[in-house]
RNA sequence: GGAGAAUUCGCCUAGUGGCCUAUGGCGCACGCUUGGAAAGCGUGUUGGGUGCAAGCCCUCAAGGGUUCGAAUCCCUUAUUCUCCGCCA
């Protein structure tokens, strides 16, 4: 949620985002006023609650014979308490309302406008001449007997695959590479659950819009998260943070479950877009002056990995209409994928700012000793899509896919992976 | 799945309806003492809300309830522990 504070100081700063995100502005004013009710509400109900203290110590004290009168007179407070108190309960969940509703404050620079907004920071490595009609990953995949897409759907349904053999292996070499560079890199590691609470889920802001994108389990009342970004920004849920010795940065692992219910026909070819998939997150908590700073830092890691595996790649700055409601800011890094002669996205990297950490109460010790929200930061550092551009990209004319220099010691050295015949 | 016990400040702990504006210890911080340290002594030490401020309000796992008044009584939920049962 966003800073109360900014809305009483600076409510023009909410509105020129919210019009940024094409989201209403009108919502900006009536949290305002809900705020002042609130606030007035609450007031009140303090008041009375002093005097229905001051005049609970009397009846403690008096003599026997007064206490009855006393008693008759605190009744009645009694009543007022509990009214202002109710209102003031209806006030605070009425400006609740309002304010979940207003989405992450943009950072200065954010383009305007939506998914064909963003703007491409820059193009990394270079597009391969292939000399061949290159094969897309499914082709790829069969041929090498590495993904069974069949099977995936004989078993689980449609947007589910086995990964075999060298597909296997080099999914779990792709997350071990991840991994240790992140664990050099200063993460700690983190195997994270995937069954979250209703009100985990809840408040790091995937009930809201998006709530049928998330598998629920009726029978236990769990979601199956969609990321580790909802355990990893969980975990520290409720606690004020030691960020004395620098920021908290870690490295959750986890099978991610996404029900992709609004895009029926997109993607339906191959592993790019399916219902489950293997997942190395980066997510920080740090200060929040040097968030802008970790996002840099983030997306240079991001970029690291995608140069270790020798992908082709840009960058883009996300529009402020297609960020999530917890981010002020998201870059990704895109990868070229040569059979639909286009980039897709490969990682994803987001400042949300207070926003997150405000809701979930997750707070550290400022240097004045005052307590303060911190800054969270999440970034994808390899997900089972990259198996897409890692084998459309290295692939050889004979069919064969070249592996990439880094991953090799994770294959026990081996080169390249071979057709059976 | 069944039965029982527990949850109080970073940690341990006192507390069975008004004197709890919550006890004591450990730890931590600051001060005194010291050549320096330890010990000792003293002071402080949960967070949050609201207000220009003084202050006031909330916070004894969470949420309801009873009561003029709840850490204390009742209900629900969560978590932990013990025992029994079941089990890949």
């Amino acid at each position: 949620m966003i800073d109360l504070n900014l809305l009483r100081e600076d409510p023009a700063a909410i509105k020129a985002s919210q019009r940024a995100r094409g989201a209403a502005e009108s919502l900006v004013d009536e949290a305002q006023s809900a705020d002042a009710a609130y606030r007035k509400a609450l007031n009140e109900f303090e008041n009375l609650r002093a005097e229905q203290n001051a005049h609970s110590k009397l009846v403690a004290q008096a003599p026997k014979e007064e206490k009855q009168a006393l008693v008759a007179a605190a009744q009645e407070l009694s009543a007022r308490v509990k009214a202002a108190d109710a209102a003031a309960g209806e006030a605070q969940a009425a400006l609740d309302k309002l304010v979940w509703k207003i989405e992450n404050v943009v950072i200065d620079g954010v383009p305007e406008g939506g998914e064909d907004d963003y703007v491409v920071l820059k193009e990394v490595g270079t597009k391969r001449d292939f000399g061949f009609e290159p094969k897309d990953h499914v082709a790829l995949g069969e041929s090498l007997d590495m993904i069974d897409i069949e099977r995936g759907a004989k078993i689980s349904g449609s947007r589910f695959y086995f990964l075999k053999g060298w597909g296997a292996r080099l999914e779990l070499a792709l997350m071990n590479l991840a991994l240790d560079q992140a664990v050099e890199a200063g993460f700690t590691a983190l195997i994270t659950p995937t069954l979250v609470r209703p009100e985990i889920m809840a408040g790091t802001g995937f009930l809201g819009a998006h709530a049928d994108e998330i598998y629920y389990l009726p029978a236990d009342d769990l979601y199956l998260t969609g990321t580790s970004e909802v355990a990893l920004a969980g975990y520290h849920r409720d606690e004020i943070v030691d960020l004395s010795e620098g920021p908290l940065r870690y490295a959750g692992w986890s099978t991610c479950y996404r029900r992709e219910a609004g895009s029926h026909g997109k993607d339906t070819r191959g592993i790019l877009r399916v219902h489950q998939f293997n997942k190395l997150e980066m997510f920080a908590y740090i200060d929040p002056a040097d968030a802008e700073a970790e996002h840099a830092r983030l997306l240079a890691w991001q970029e690291q990995m995608l140069q270790k595996c020798e992908l082709p790649y840009r960058v883009i700055d996300t529009a402020a209409g297609d960020l999530g409601s917890s981010a002020a800011r998201k870059f990704d890094a895109e990868a070229w994928v040569p059979s639909q002669q286009t980039y897709r996205e490969l990682t994803s990297t987001s400042n949300c700012t207070t926003f997150q950490a405000r809701r979930l109460n997750v707070r550290y010790r400022r240097e004045d000793g005052k307590t303060a929200n911190v800054a969270t930061l999440n970034g994808t550092l390899a997900t089972t899509r990259w198996l897409v551009a890692i084998l459309e990209n290295h692939q050889q004319a004979d069919g064969s896919v070249c592996i990439p220099e880094a991953l090799r010691p994770y294959l026990g050295g081996a080169t390249s992976i071979n057709p059976k015949n």
